[in-house]
Order: C-alpha cells, then structure tokens, then sequence
RNA sequence: GGCGGCGUAGCUCAGACGGUAGAGCAGCGGAAUCAUAAUCCGCGGGUCGGGGGUUCAAGUCCCUCCGCCGCUACCA
C-alpha cells in the first residue's frame, strides 16, 4: 500500500473561489478518490492562505478584524468547494497556532543552515499611509512608453517591466500620495547557494511510484523549460520579509516589527494543515514530512506559481531539514468560451454561481475530466459543448444503460441478476472486455490523463449500449422461451454498468453515490472490484440524472453580468 | 525587450520512440423503438498556422515568419 499526501494550492482570503480555482481542486480530487478507490492511504488536505497586504486592506476596508474576515472567508471556500464534492480530508487555515509554530520552525532553521541574509533596501513608502508600497499599489507613467496609470511592475500598454521606482509622477494607490523613497532592513532566502541542487532536483527522473517500469520526469516537460529560464542564471535571493503594517506572522527573534512574507508561510501551511489531520487521525507527522520519510508527496498547482514550488518551497524544505515533494503537478488556466475569466464580459464565474444555478456539480468535474491531460495547457469550459457533453455522454450513454434494462429485470425477474456473473456469453460479450480496462484506465488516472480514461470508459459504455441494439432484449421479451436469453443480456449490460460506475467514481461521486443507491450495493471500490454475483438483486429505478438545457448554462454567465 | 507555451476536421480536443492523419459532438443517409428527442450502423469532411531544412520517410526533429497566450522573482 503507498501512503500519499497531496495538496492543493491553498485559495486566497482575498476572493471567491471561482471555476478556475475549481479545476485545480476537482483535477486532485479525482486523483485523491482514485487513489483510495484502488485501496492506497491517500490524504488530501488544503488551506485557506490568510496572510497578507490585500486581506489587511480589504478587512481594513470592510472595518473588521482580519481574524474575522479570513474566519467568514474560509468558511465560505469550503462550503463552495463541498458543494463540488471536494473531499478534503483536512481544510485548514495558514492563520493557525500549528502554521505559526512550524513557520518560525522554518525560519530558524534556515537560519541556522547559513540561509538567511539581511540587507537594507529601499521602497517606495506612503507617507500618508505609513506603510511600504508593494509594486501592485503604486500607479504612475510608463517609463518607457509614458502610458498614465500602469501599475509598478509592468505596463499593460507595451508590456514593459521595470522596478516601481522608475515609475513617472508616482502615485500611491491608497491615499494619493507621492510615494518617497525609504530603505529597510529586509531577510532574504539565499537561494543562488542552492543553485546546483535545484537545478539538479529540478530536471531529475524519478522511479514510477505508481509501479511503472521507466523513470518518469519530476516535473512536466513544460514546467521544466519554464524553470530553466530562472536556473539557467544566477538565482537572486527571495525577499521573505515585510515590515509593518502587515497581516502575518512576525519573523522569530527579530525585535523591528517585521513580518514572515505570506508566501513563506502559505507553503508551510500544507505541513500546518496535515498536522492537524494527524492529531485527529492518529498518523505521524514525521512520517510524512521527516528528512527520510518514504511516503509520496505531491502538490497541484497553477502553472503561475510554479516559482514558488519547484524553486522556493525546495529550498525552504531541504535546508530545514524536511523531505522533498514526490513531484510537482501544474495544470493550465481555464478559458471561459475561448477567453481569459473576466469579470465585464461576466465570464467570471464562481462557484457559489454555479451552485445556484442547480446545475449538477458531477456535469462540471465530469466535463473538466473529460478534457484534463497531464500537461500545462490552458482548459477552455465551452458552455455549448459543457451541455452537449454532460447529456451525450453522462445521460446518453452511460446512464442510458441503467435506464434501458432496469425496467425487464425488475418487472421480469423482480430485479435480481441472473447466474452467470462469471462466464456466459454475456460475460465474455460485456464483462469481461470492461473487467480487463482496469489496468490501462488506472494508468490513465494515475498519469493524469483524465480525458483519456473518460474517452475509454464512454466508449465501454458505447460497446453497451450497441450490445443491447443487438441483442434487442425488448424483441426477446416477447418470446417465452428466450426467457433466460433476456435476463443474461440485462444482467450482463446492468454489471457492465456497475463497472463503469467504478471506474467513473473518483468522477462523479454523486452519481456514484445514487447509481449504487438503485443497484443497492456500497459504493463501489476499484480495489477488489468483481461484477454483481448471481442473484444480486437491484432496486427500483429513477432517473440518475437530468439532462441539462442550454439556458442553464447560459445563465451561468448572464446572472454574472446583471450583478457585475 | 527576454524567455516559454500554443496554433491538427464546422466545434471541443487525442496524437510516447518520426513510418501511409484520429475521437467525440455537429452535418448527411439508414436501422431500431427498451431508454431522459436517449441508442445503433454507415458516409462525407483536414495544404496538421505560412515558408524553408534534415531524412528513404515529419503533425512529430531543426531554422524562420505570422497569430494568440503566459511568465519576467517585493500581487497573491
């Protein structure tokens, strides 16, 4: 059996959480469900990441405590995301005694390892405010191009980057203000002294945990070449520290009132949320997170914070003494009807949207299946096809089997199975064929190439359905003597079904949850997994889905608009 | 500006190691009527963004151009 921890990135308290963030969220969920389905100890956990200048501002703004705010935040993302059926083991917060603690752990011990560097540097500072200005609240002219309100790190007008120093006519974001120059002692992360070891942690081939024979990349091919941009020089150190006013942990031992940056500890919130698991399910810690720990480690991510996993947190992790991430998995952005999520053209869909809409959560994580591989690229929710691929596939097909044999075998054989769960023509025509997808479709999951297992389940259950057409059960039905021809057809198409159920599951856990409702049986796990015996009997059948109207999934982005 | 990614049938996308272009949906033509206008069989449809190169052979490798997108470390 493998132990497994993986994660997910942890949603900003400053937002919603939105159909982009979804994706990332439903793409680990499948994996973790997948992953316990085939029998592995598999934990999943998350985190609200708290911590930072825009939650200060925003409960500022709103004339509540920040504990108060990122308390009512949280509490919102985790109901969006059970809504879609995330099943986190643990759902933590990076405001919590455990971060705190674990946090000022990290710091001392990079410390201690020769790590850390102190320098003076110089801001911009808001004299009205009393506060340092990160690069996103200053606005003022394009040095280049001279293009009025551009943002301190890059000109949306000719894509220039430059320092916020170097801005024209500078103006603070908040009051107004001129911003004035002001140094301050800062800590740094010396990330150049790990520069050999990234680079070769990095672009290193690992042995398959999953049980394959070759070697497998650490990262994604693209992920790689993305990273070599940063490995290929000299790596600058990372400026970990902020100074007052800031939401935060105040750095260890530093008498200034001086802060941990929310990127130290919103990675060290992964270890905070799994040690909280581990008080309530009696694992340890440090079998998970020791230097010489041999379970997995897996973390999902966007591929925009890719830096941060695969360049800070491994060096934060190797020089305190932690073990390193298994791999890294970065998925793409999600495009909504071919463009970028934008809030005006009411693309911005969030989740807590969608959920109102009454559109089923397992269309949702079943459409991102159907087109989730293991690479980088972005994800286009085309509305039009989301419709058409819920009801041809999930409704068309899949349930349609359910739905086309329930009514003889309840009505015939008073829903019970016939005798041959094992052989027969019906088994060797349909059961067996789904039995031996096993192997190729857990790889499929195991890889993430979600949208290849969904491609082969559908056309199992393609093979079905085309085995009912010519079998023609309803046309047998009217003979008596091929009484026992009929109920071998059903049986077989109904175990087909349940298979399928199976391997959908780590899918569609809701339609898991009621198709093993009506074939009265638990849900049904891949580890062990044999068709319904001789004489199982099912229950009475009801629509396990409901096809889904075009309106519906327009309005998703018209009910956006009308409040935007 | 630098770096990276993408560009394959009307639509959404597959295409490890280079070897005569694939799926689903849509369209067209049949069949069937058990099933939620669900199902099954068959058909048409692509200069694989343009151009050049390597090779007996390139969507797949190299160069170049065009288009779209992303990243560029103190926004998270």
């Amino acid at each position: 059996m493998r132990r497994i921890l993986l994660t997910s990135a942890l949603p900003y308290a400053n937002g919603d959480i939105h159909l982009g963030y979804l994706l990332e969220a439903v793409q680990t969920d499948i994996w973790a469900r997948f992953q316990k389905s085939r029998g592995h100890e598999c934990h999943y956990v998350c985190a609200d990441d708290a911590h930072g200048t825009p939650v200060m501002l925003r409960a500022e703004a709103e004339g509540v405590s920040a504990e108060d705010l990122i308390a009512r935040m949280r509490g919102e993302h985790l109901r969006d995301l059970s809504a879609f059926g995330i099943a986190f083991d643990h759902y933590g917060s990076t405001h919590s005694p455990e971060n705190r603690e674990l946090s000022a752990e990290m710091f001392r011990k990079l410390r201690a390892a020769g790590r850390i560097a102190e320098r003076e540097i110089e801001q911009l500072f808001d004299p009205e405010r009393g506060m340092f200005l990160p690069d996103r609240y200053v606005r003022g002219e394009c040095p280049r191009c001279g293009a009025a309100g551009q943002f301190g790190d890059s000109c949306e007008k000719c894509g220039g980057v430059y320092a916020a120093a170097e801005l024209k006519n500078p103006v603070s974001v908040f009051s107004g203000a001129a911003p004035v120059r002001r140094s301050s002692r800062h800590y740094f992360l010396r990330l150049a002294a790990d520069g050999d070891f990234l680079r070769e942690w990095v672009f290193e081939n690992i042995a398959d945990p999953g049980g394959g024979e070759k070697t497998i990349p650490r990262l994604q091919k693209e992920a790689a070449n993305k990273l070599r941009e940063w490995l290929s020089g000299e790596l600058r150190d990372w400026d970990i520290s902020r100074d007052a006013p800031y939401f935060g942990f105040r750095v260890p031992d530093c008498e200034e009132e001086k802060y941990l940056y929310v990127w130290l500890d919103a990675p060290v919130g992964y270890m905070a949320s799994f040690m909280q698991l581990c008080a309530r399910g009696g694992m340890s810690f440090e079998d998970f997170w020791g230097e010489n720990s041999a379970a997995e480690l897996y973390h999902f991510i966007g591929k925009d914070i890719l830096y941060f996993h695969a360049l800070f947190w491994p060096a934060m992790l190797k020089n305190s003494g932690r073990r390193l991430p298994t791999r890294v998995f970065a998925h793409g952005f999600l495009t909504v009807n071919g463009e970028k999520m934008s809030k005006s053209r009411g693309t911005f869909i969030t989740a807590r949207r969608y959920a109102e809409s009454g559109l089923p959560a397992d269309a949702l994580r079943y459409y991102y299946a159907a087109k989730l591989g293991d690479g980088i690229d972005d994800i286009d929710l085309n509305l039009g096809d989301f419709v058409l691929k819920y009801n041809g596939d999930l409704v068309g097909k899949f349930v349609n089997i359910a739905s086309r044999v329930s009514r003889f075998l309840l009505e015939d054989f008073g829903g019970e199975l016939d005798g041959e769960a094992q052989s027969g023509e019906g088994f060797s025509a349909v059961v067996a064929p789904i039995l031996a997808l096993s192997d190729s479709l857990a790889r499929d999951y195991e890889s993430r190439r979600y949208h290849s297992a969904m491609r082969s389940v559908m056309r199992a259950a393609d093979s079905i359905n085309g085995y009912l057409d010519e079998k023609a059960p309803w046309v047998m039905r009217k003979d008596k003597t091929k009484r026992a021809q009929l109920h071998q057809t059903c049986s077989a198409a109904l175990r087909g079904f349940h298979l399928l159920t199976a391997y959908l599951l780590p899918v569609t856990p809701q339609l898991a949850d009621d198709a093993a409702k009506f074939l009265q049986c638990g849900p049904p796990q891949w580890a062990g997994l044999s068709p319904l015996p001789a004489g199982h009997r099912v229950g009475e059948y009801r629509h396990l889905l409901r096809r889904m109207q075009n309106e519906n999934a327009r309005a998703l982005i018209q009910a956006e608009e009308s409040c935007a």
